[in-house]
RNA sequence: GGCGAGUUGGCGGAGUGGUGACGCAGCGGAUUGCAAAUCCGUGUACAGGAGUUCGAUUCUCCUACUCGCCUCCA
């Protein structure tokens, strides 16, 4: 069995993966709060722990992995939004309204997502689905002193009451609070006291409570869920860096002052940020976009997963249009290497091969996609079809889509000294009045070069290709024929004329 | 201010106690009517300083710089 190690954040090193039970090996990973599109830093987490649960399922086997990914949907902006909606006078209640709006936002992500190549995780809870153990989880921490209600509908976690707090994040709550950017309450005993229950207004969504109308805080929904769904104690748990502190933090605080004799999660990953062209995503600096947005620009999912599994997940990735540019090529390669020629096709009809051993070896070694696809590279320039296969499916890549994506339209016109002829290669991208006009081009280009090879004369052959270059058509001739590829910049309006 | 991560050739990006992947770009060549594509070849890189060592890019310390978190955030 493949040996797999992982970087335990909380034991800040790199330490062999050994799951509780072979049988079910059980992740938790934070998943989004849904009130909005998902944007490019949300997709890396989840391409970063879709590739650790293909890589678990492939070691462990497909059903002895257990990967939930929750669904924030408590919370203020997806409050604000139905509030907006009711105001403008849609109709129904703000309950009614706040739970359409998360579905919105649900559906917009799983799409998202799966565009990307993630796998569902097996559960998906949404935190208004388990408001009861919630409260169950709070009630217990107040009734072994770890947390305190306020009197005004809050309940809060006291920290001092946790000795280990701060452990995975390496900070000291004395720190903290000298460090002074703590939030100054007076219902709070220790400044670092954080909410497990707040109250709600009656313009805001909330549940019944020992402690009156009102709503969990952030962090005690992933304690309850994560409980619930893989018990007190699992293998691995992850999720964004800027999570470590403080929500992974009071998570394990919770968690582990509920259940004191379990160990909660045993390997805490943490991916690192993503950047775009050198600076942090934000709004402010105007580049700020989301996976839909670049989806809707014709860049393809498997360009963004190739682009984020090029760097490692715990060093800062930087988003650029070089990069996006450099995976679509070598995407376009892999496509033209399955696709182009039938023979190769040969790697569909042998059946599955099994997954090179350097590429287990790679992403074992804490999740080095990086050189996964070196070897993946390695695959494409030496021709070897099923390794390329085995691994790109382990990774996530469909080569069947990537055939259809990025093979995209040839035409070839040429004499293989029994037939003479023209064929093509579509995937629909170019409309069938297009393709039928690139046919034509295509032979009426093989026979100018014919032509113009014995009278030298190439001129209208020069004139055909400009036009053709010009119209963001590739093409590539030789004796043996023509090759038309119309790219991503192809404008079909500029071959009016030419026939 | 506190905590943490990082600094590898033109760019991206792995990895290692013993001249150092890979990709892109560049350069040279083959090929091509010219190209494109392809193939072959090609690179004085490991922030700076000190230390450990027979030997460090890889280990330790210091300095500089960059970045992240500490507030909703993947």
């Amino acid at each position: 069995m493949t040996d797999i190690k992982l970087y335990n954040t909380m034991a800040r090193a790199k330490q062999d993966f050994t799951p509780i039970d072979d049988k079910n090996v059980r992740m938790y990973v934070c998943g989004p709060t849904v009130y909005d599109r998902a944007h490019l830093g949300n997709a890396r987490p989840v391409v970063v722990f879709d590739v650790l649960y293909r890589l678990l399922r492939h070691v462990y086997g497909p059903d002895h992995v257990t990967y939930v990914r929750n669904f924030t949907d408590v919370d203020d902006k997806i409050n604000a939004t139905a509030l907006a909606r009711k105001e403008a006078g849609a109709p129904g209640t703000l309950e009614e309204l706040v739970h359409e709006r998360s579905n919105e936002t649900i559906a917009w992500y799983l799409n998202d997502m799966r565009a990307l190549g993630a796998m569902d995780p097996n559960e998906m809870p949404r935190a208004t689905e388990f408001i009861q153990p919630m409260i169950d989880m709070i009630e217990d921490l107040i009734a072994k002193g770890h947390a305190y209600p306020d009197g005004a509908g809050h309940v809060l976690f006291s920290v001092k009451s946790y000795e280990d707090y701060g452990q995975l994040s390496g900070r000291s709550v004395d720190d903290m609070i000298a460090g002074a950017r703590v939030e100054v309450a007076d219902n709070k005993r220790d400044p670092m006291d954080f909410v497990l229950w707040k109250p709600s207004t009656d313009d805001l969504p909330g549940w019944d409570s020992p402690w009156g109308r009102g709503r969990p805080g952030w962090h005690i929904e992933c304690s309850a869920m994560s409980h619930d769904l893989l018990g007190a104690s699992f293998d691995i748990h992850g999720g964004g860096n800027d999570l470590q502190f403080p929500h992974h933090e009071n998570e394990i605080a919770q968690s582990k002052c509920t259940h004191p004799d379990a160990g909660f999660a045993n390997y805490w990953l943490h991916n690192e940020m993503l950047q775009v062209e050198g600076k942090k995503m934000s709004k402010s600096l105007g580049n700020f976009f989301t996976v839909h947005d670049l989806l809707e620009q014709g860049v393809p999912g498997e360009v963004i997963r190739f682009v984020f599994l090029g760097t490692h997940y715990r060093k800062p990735m930087d988003w650029t249009e070089k990069k996006r540019a450099e995976a679509e090529a070598t995407l376009r390669s892999i496509a033209q290497l399955f696709g182009g020629d039938p023979h190769s096709r040969e790697w569909y009809l042998r059946g599955r091969g099994n997954v090179p051993q350097e590429i287990l070896d790679a992403l074992s070694n804490d999740l080095n996609t990086s050189l996964a696809l070196t070897y993946i590279r390695k695959y494409v320039k030496n021709r070897e079809l099923s390794k390329l296969d085995a691994s790109l499916r382990l990774m996530g890549f469909e080569p069947e889509a990537l055939v259809e994506k990025f093979h995209g339209f040839e035409v070839h016109a040429g004499d293989n000294g029994v037939v003479r002829g023209v064929s093509y290669h579509g995937d629909g991208s170019v409309s069938s009045e297009h393709s039928e006009v690139l046919r034509s081009l295509s032979a009426q280009l093989f026979d100018a070069r014919e032509t113009a090879m014995e009278t030298k004369d190439f001129s209208e052959v020069d004139r055909l290709k400009a036009a053709l270059l010009d119209a963001g058509v590739e093409v590539r001739m030789s004796k043996n024929g023509v090759e038309l590829l119309p790219g991503t910049g192809f404008d079909a309006s500029k071959l009016e004329g030419l026939l």
